[in-house]
DNA sequence: ATACATTTTAGACAATTGTAAAAAATTTTC
DNA sequence: GAAAATTTTTTACAATTGTCTAAAATGTAT
């Protein structure tokens, strides 16, 4: 669990790809997964994942000519942090504040407010 | 309006106290009140000034011996920008998404929903 | 075993960020 | 108006981030 530090922007980018896959997790597999996104040379990613083991979000194993990786934290905790933090920082931790914000900046539209009013509901049972 | 870059941290930290305070700013305006937060010496805050002028978020002025400094992009513009950035990258732009996130990490107590139910009501007049 | 293909390692480099010492400019005070 | 005080300018430097080239390691096909 927590207490983290904020990852860079390409990182975390790694991580969504991790997340999104079933371990073991190979560098090909992230190079195909952002394919288009990122057209990155292969020491790039290598070397983005290995700052990732050494910040303590994967580990990794050698097979053969080839290496793979494991994911050391999970998705829904990092984002707890990420979200977390984003509302201090951001918005003084008020709810309100982001929601308006969200709403002047037309991100929240009708239907995001049903769904939230159903979550409400359910929540409350 | 919009089309801004990502300020690095204590750019932000600089911009929130110019937001808060009436213009002109002076860089003892700043000082004053991150005292306590942030022990930076004069030249430091007068560099990330700087670099806010370059990135276009201030304007300055020189007189005499200080110098002053003016907003030129809105607190809210940019929280807009920020928070839209912030939902695309960390959330996919699911609202609930976040909600959840929030909630589970016990960032959103029932307040913050009663409040969100009011909002709600006002906006659907 | 040899040459080829694939993947990793090592090392590097420029841009950005966080921070400030030393030097210069200007104002105040005696 | 010279010395002291204040504020800015210049310059710098280490850490981090984004990206890669060249070299080494290992596996594969002949």
């Amino acid at each position: 669990m927590g207490n983290f530090k904020k990852l860079p922007d390409t990182e975390f980018e790694i991580m969504k790809v991790v997340w999104a896959n079933e371990p073991p997790i190979t560098t090909n597999m992230i190079m195909e997964a952002l394919g288009n996104k990122r057209e990155w040379k292969a020491p790039t990613v290598i070397s983005l994942m290995l700052r990732l083991v050494e910040k303590g979000f994967l580990r990794t194993e050698k097979n053969g000519k080839e290496r793979t990786y494991f994911p050391l934290v999970d998705k829904e905790d990092y984002l707890k942090f990420e979200t977390g933090n984003f509302m201090k920082l951001y918005h003084g931790n008020s709810f309100l504040s982001f929601v308006n914000t969200l709403y002047d900046g037309k991100q929240l539209n009708d239907d995001d407010i049903e769904e939230l009013m159903k979550w409400v509901k359910e929540r409350r049972t």
